[in-house]
DNA sequence: TTGCATCTTGACCATTTGGTCAAATTACAC
DNA sequence: GTGTAATTTGACCAAATGGTCAAGATGCAA
């Protein structure tokens, strides 16, 4: 598990909560995601996330000994799924079918959990305050491992030559960009991923152009 | 021009400044959006855009009425420049070479003005409170009608049958990608578009998988 | 130089907000 | 049921911050 720095643990032995305890810090992790996914740090309030979770400030603040300490519990919780997909990329796969399928994997996330992708994104721009550690160590660590899969597909001839690297960016930013940019999305076009219709347009679009750009069809989905 | 609202206006018959005014306005509006941009709107405060616009609290209040009079200003001040490559999109140019230079202006952009970039991203994320009008408004119009464009560049055979909208989105996904990003970029790569030779790179990634992804071949570069 | 409009500022105010604390209430082991 | 620990809350505080205002400084046309 990715560790977001702080000495003082806010989640002792992770047995040892109590049905409360587990409940509450559920409901509060749950708010907190809402409330600074819509305003960002600066702009939520302890107040506004303790009310959404249905409890006194106060009572919060029992919970979590500070406004950055929820901020930090809500993105650890949230940075574990977020990165998850890319670590099933499988060197034993076919190029096409693991690319779409991780491809696939990165939307699905976009329109399941489009409120982590919007934190995760205003906390990058803020300049990475919290989880520049985390980007610079075990992030960068996974993309040298992923990007070295994609250049043995390449050096074997199963695709076409393009850095790796560049490659996993152009996923990520197609694929959160319909979370993150939903808002101006639906002005344009007047949906976002929650229309089923729009979700496959939208996953078809991406794919067929990633695949193609790199010298690859679409698999069969027979699945 | 795009207008932001706002009845009472900020910026009076724009000839009838005094060249302290000017000035002033100038050296605010930088300061804000260098702010704005790394902190948010609830994030910035009205007394560091006045610090490091050189004056005085107070003073900045004098040009401006309040703080989101101050935002208004900036978003409206680098919206048009933000928008206007996708204008240069020409019906009777050739896709791969129109597409080509759409993407390298977006790319350019990214490097030139990354705190636009960000700014933009921010108010988007956040619901687009500011400029959801023009979203819906102008930019809608100017997308359908380049739409259109590519759309008659697939029927003429020219390009790869793609949905014309989702091809807008994944290039401004992809090259703004490099500006909100570009902490996690340097992160991941140790490098940003400020450096040339990753310029070149990136420039070079995304026009060849794109171009490839609907069918084109990136254009020689003579010009 | 004079006079007026423009510009600039420090003092000040009201509100918001993160956080503390003591007291009250509740859960639960015995 | 009793007692102790866990939970919950309202009252309160201090700092930060957006904005006002009156007074002073400066620019400039005559």
């Amino acid at each position: 598990m990715m560790s977001l720095g702080g000495q003082a643990s806010d989640t002792p032995k992770n047995g040892g909560l109590s049905r409360i305890q587990e409940r509450n810090r559920s409901l509060i992790l749950d708010a907190a995601l809402s409330e600074f996914s819509r305003k960002g740090f600066s702009g939520a309030t302890v107040e506004r996330i303790a009310a959404e979770a249905g409890m006194s400030k106060s009572n919060l603040l029992y919970y979590f000994s500070s406004k950055e300490a929820i901020y930090k519990a809500t993105l650890a919780h949230i940075l574990e799924v977020w990165l998850a997909p890319l670590k099933t990329l499988d060197p034993g796969g076919e190029p096409a079918r693991e690319l779409a399928a991780y491809i696939r994997q990165k939307i699905e996330m976009s329109a399941t959990f489009p409120e982590a992708s919007r934190l995760f994104a205003n906390e990058v721009m803020q300049g990475a305050p919290q989880i520049l550690p985390i980007l610079e160590g075990d992030l960068r660590r996974l993309v040298s491992e992923k990007s070295r899969v994609i250049q043995d597909w390449i050096d074997a001839g199963k695709m076409r030559q393009v850095d790796p690297v560049q490659l996993i960016f152009m996923i990520w930013a197609t694929t959160q960009h319909y979370a993150d940019f939903s808002i101006q999305i639906k002005a344009l076009t007047g949906k976002d991923l929650s229309d089923p219709v729009f979700f496959e347009e939208t996953e078809n679009s991406i794919t067929t152009l990633i695949l193609n750009g790199v010298g690859l069809t679409a698999p069969g989905n027979d699945d």
